[in-house]
DNA sequence: TTGACAACATACTGGGTAGTATGTTCCCTT
DNA sequence: AAGGGAACATACTACCCAGTATGTTGTCAA
């Protein structure tokens, strides 16, 4: 008991920290947001951040890290399963739809740590950790991509490039990021809805047959 | 002659500034591009810049501004062409594809533009600008509005919301703005095919039948 | 030829911010 | 009970950058 309670204690602070990160990231971008705007939110001062991270960069590493792993909680599982490719994959777009929505501040952090590893501008240190947070990006997708591939040999998806069809996919069902505000009172339902037309917009566009996009 | 002489120079001393603009917007973000990053591009120095902009938010305004106005040079002749909705959609999604790849850091611009105003990290003043700009943005939606609902309504397309409907196409035309990368001697051919699968992806995605999404 | 203005370049200022150095409090161990 | 360290807050520094003020050059009109 005393020895999990300092535990379970450092681990709720990192996660406020990363939670008022992730939200003020999303509201102003990276480069806006100030440590003291992080801190603000929290309130609380830059000590209490620079005393759990080293630098900004680390903490927005660490919220793309820990949004990106929330992604592999919500879908591996579903991959694992013995489903015929087209079913599966239907519940993997909408999970990871829906986990866009629920958890869209960190989602953000991991689209923006996308660009900011194309666009370049970091310093080699930050550029190693990206790379390596990038690789990790890239694992999740090919669980989709080989979904998707199965879907396209058995004949039940069409498309020409796996990779365009990857992106367009992704751009899809990551829509809500980027139109989507979060509401106080926000029933499930209208996120749910919001999830399937999102899902079925993208596995149509992958041109799986109208009984595969229908069976929820 | 004289008399256009100066006007033709002006007008490509100001092209130059865009551009060169739009390109280190597009590769560091508004934020974390700097104006001497701009003059840098330009092989020139500051003054050059804010002798012909006020500020560094009004040259990324026009710079918005500058990226719409190329997209309803593109789109709006398609629109009042006297076609079938679906064909006449085909015709706009696929030319909209193509201009966000040639024009990629202009609409990169225009993305971050519409991401700003959101935020609202913004002077009042700028505020202003950004809605007369986000308006001319809706005006342009409203185009592809107008068609994907006549083709909703002839009942060769299906949707539930129209709103959600247009982002996703959208997303799904846009998409190159964000993983495509221009080379020095890309094929006209490569883009083309480039847009045609997004733009199938996106007409699939609405609903629209087989010999709809397939006829060029 | 001159003078007035456009089109810049150069030099400077002020504010904001990342990161650091140092203080303070409280708890936990021995 | 004491002392040592974790978990912060406060105070400070150094740098970057938007914007400005001022200098310089070329051109064109009268």
């Amino acid at each position: 008991m005393s020895a999990s309670a300092p535990a379970t204690a450092v681990r709720t602070v990192q996660e406020d920290i990363l939670g008022a990160a992730a939200q003020c990231f999303m509201d102003r971008g990276y480069s806006a947001t100030s440590i003291d705007d992080v801190a603000r939110r929290l309130g609380a001062t830059k000590g209490r951040i620079y005393h759990h991270y080293r630098s900004k960069a680390d903490l927005f590493f660490d919220v793309y890290r820990h949004g990106m792993q929330m992604n592999f909680d919500t879908v591996q599982p579903i991959a694992e399963l013995d489903l015929p490719p087209a079913r599966k994959l239907r519940r993997m777009t909408k999970e990871h739809c829906l986990a866009m929505i629920r958890t869209q501040p960190f989602q953000r952090c991991v689209w923006e740590g996308v660009e900011m590893l194309k666009r370049g501008a970091t310093t080699p240190e930050q550029r190693d950790v990206l790379l390596e947070l990038q690789a990790m990006r890239d694992n999740y997708a090919a669980i989709f991509r080989q979904v998707i591939e199965q879907a396209k040999t058995q004949g039940v998806a069409r498309f020409e490039s796996s990779s365009i069809a990857l992106q367009l996919m992704f751009m899809s069902l990551n829509s809500p990021l980027f139109w989507y505000r979060k509401r106080p009172g926000q029933d499930e339902a209208i996120i749910n809805g919001i999830a399937e037309q999102c899902t079925v917009y993208a596995l149509r566009g992958l041109g799986l047959d109208k009984e595969a996009v229908g069976d929820g």
